[in-house]
DNA sequence: GTGAAAGCGCTAACAT
DNA sequence: ATGTTAGCGCTTTCAC
């Protein structure tokens, strides 16, 4: 015999009083005579009752829930993302519906459509194009983008500042005494462009321009990819500025496999600062966007956006260079 | 002006039939006259109508929705385990409410106990103690455990075959001549206990019992923090064998700093395949519990469970030998 | 093949 | 301070 979840009508009559009053007191919207609270308190406790979120979404039009998706929560750039906005989440009573999009741009919009009616609010991690942006304003929800270039009025977003994570990066290679640096880029991004932007504004302060390569997706098997042709190609950069850490980990573990030797033969650093860059060999070089307070941030403005405040214009988050083993070795004929 | 999200009864006003039949339209429990089907059809399409989970869920009693609790988002082999879970949660057309319980045991159950009121089922990675399992049966759902022993026969759990994969480390290392054999442990998991038992079990069939230490959390910073009491510690093993990759990296990469030489002066290895351990150097041995996979099984059996299926028994997952660097150089005296 | 109406568990407006 | 009641948007009998 399965029993039966306690409805707030099981409490009322149990108690002796009406559902309005169980209700007002779940709800702490009210003060009750002593009797009346001591018996609602015990029978609670008694019966196990807990309200139905469901059934106070039907009138309230509040499910207490916010949509997250991102592009691939294997990502640990994307998984600190969500560890930062479930932490702001549960604070404020929140909880996540999570859509993994497995990197799938054709059912995207589809799913983030359906997760849009179950939630109060979105935070989205898309490659959607900038137009498609306007598909999101019939869901009638606050959206909070992430990773998204700034100049993109339609919508709330918060990014990392991307060009000064770039020009960080540069600067850190130019002091080096590296001069041949190259940039090998995943275009589909739209931060890519940004972070190339950072980078070429730094190295044209020194008459310098990077050479630009291409990776095929954000992932270290692309950056292993990549590897034999840029350095096998006519001419080998000193150092090497990848689009994320993950690129820069594969392109890092093959060079070795091809018998390079790093930073000696070839510099390599990328962005986001995951932790595998710490334990990696060199140590990798990078620049921390600070993803989960990046996560924590995003889930802050929608939060006050679901509580009917204006939104902080805070500006981007400032990004933090580390410097490790992997760009250290002293270039070429320096 | 915000426009208001049509309902069923604005689409039944609109098409000129009642909402009834908009109902059986929508989820196709009955066959119309083309005329009907027809006006139907165009007026969702036209009004955008797609129906409301929430209301749905007051009469049929199902959110399509499943609760997802993790210790820790960031760990990889959790997060392997979500991405898993994921995929075959948006096969069966049901969407993940993630709670990350960032191994807070204090407010674990009333997390959980929340969640459950929002979800059909849920999927439980916890370190709660097997007595308070029986907390969760008044929740009245169906429940998978992941990670926990599988002779808890109260709910259904998934794991990975734990004996097996530490069997197998501990045979690899024998294999290589290593005899003595370290197990740093961290002792709140239960499958730590196992992981142990299996080394044991091997390393008693060669004569030899295996030296256990401990580690404060299932990180790469206690695998740091362990490191030098048991490198400078009276009898130095010859290999380690860590609780996880984590802490196995955290320890290689302290011992590197140390001056220790790896694998020369000890070898590493450790339990989850995390990709960290692929990039890192030296590249770390490991067993490949398939963690994603686990993550899909895990769904698998939720889903089975719902729609009122028996629970298909199949055993453990195999795990997998991944030999790296980590545990290939020449042992001591050999 | 189509419609009328009851009711899921709850909140909020209003009455007392 | 407490109770009555009308829905929220939907599915599901049960008529027709």
């Amino acid at each position: 015999m399965k029993k039966r979840v306690p409805t707030i009508r099981d409490v009322a009559a149990s108690a002796g009083v009406s559902v309005a009053t169980v209700s007002k007191f779940m709800n702490g919207t009210q003060r009750f005579s002593a009797p009346v609270e001591a018996r609602l308190k015990a029978t609670i406790a008694r019966l196990g009752y807990q309200s139905n979120p469901h059934a106070r979404y039907m009138v309230t039009g509040e499910t207490r829930t916010i949509g997250v998706a991102v592009l691939d929560i294997r990502n640990p750039h994307f998984t600190s993302l969500v560890k930062g906005a479930n932490r702001i989440a549960l604070q404020f009573d929140y909880t996540l519906l999570l859509v993994d999009l497995e990197e799938n741009a054709a059912r995207e919009y589809q799913l983030i459509e359906a997760l849009a009616r179950r939630v109060d609010g979105l935070l989205l991690n898309t490659r959607m194009a900038d137009d498609a942006t306007d598909r999101l304003a019939p869901l009638n929800k606050p959206i909070v983008m992430i990773n998204r270039a700034s100049d993109d009025s339609k919508v709330a977003s918060v990014s990392p500042d991307n060009h000064r994570a770039g020009f960080m990066l540069a600067q850190h290679l130019l002091n080096q005494n590296y001069r041949d640096i190259g940039y090998l880029g995943y275009p589909q991004s739209r931060a890519n462009t940004i972070r190339l932007e950072g980078v070429t504004d730094c190295l044209a302060s020194a008459g310098l321009a990077p050479r630009v390569f291409e990776a095929d997706s954000p992932t270290a098997a692309a950056g292993e990819r990549a590897c034999s042709s840029i350095l096998f190609g006519p001419e080998r950069p000193d150092a090497l500025i990848c689009y994320n850490d993950l690129i820069a980990l594969g392109f890092l573990k093959e060079a070795r496999n091809l018998g390079f030797s790093l930073p000696g033969d070839v510099a390599v650093c990328g962005f986001d600062n995951i932790s595998h860059g710490e334990y990696a060999w060199p140590g990798l070089t990078t620049v921390d966007i600070r993803s989960e307070r990046l996560g924590e941030i995003a889930m802050l403005r929608l939060v006050d956006a679901l509580a009917g405040k204006p939104a902080s214009e805070s500006g981007p988050l400032e990004p933090r260079l580390i410097v490790r083993e992997s760009t250290l070795g002293r270039p070429r004929g320096a």
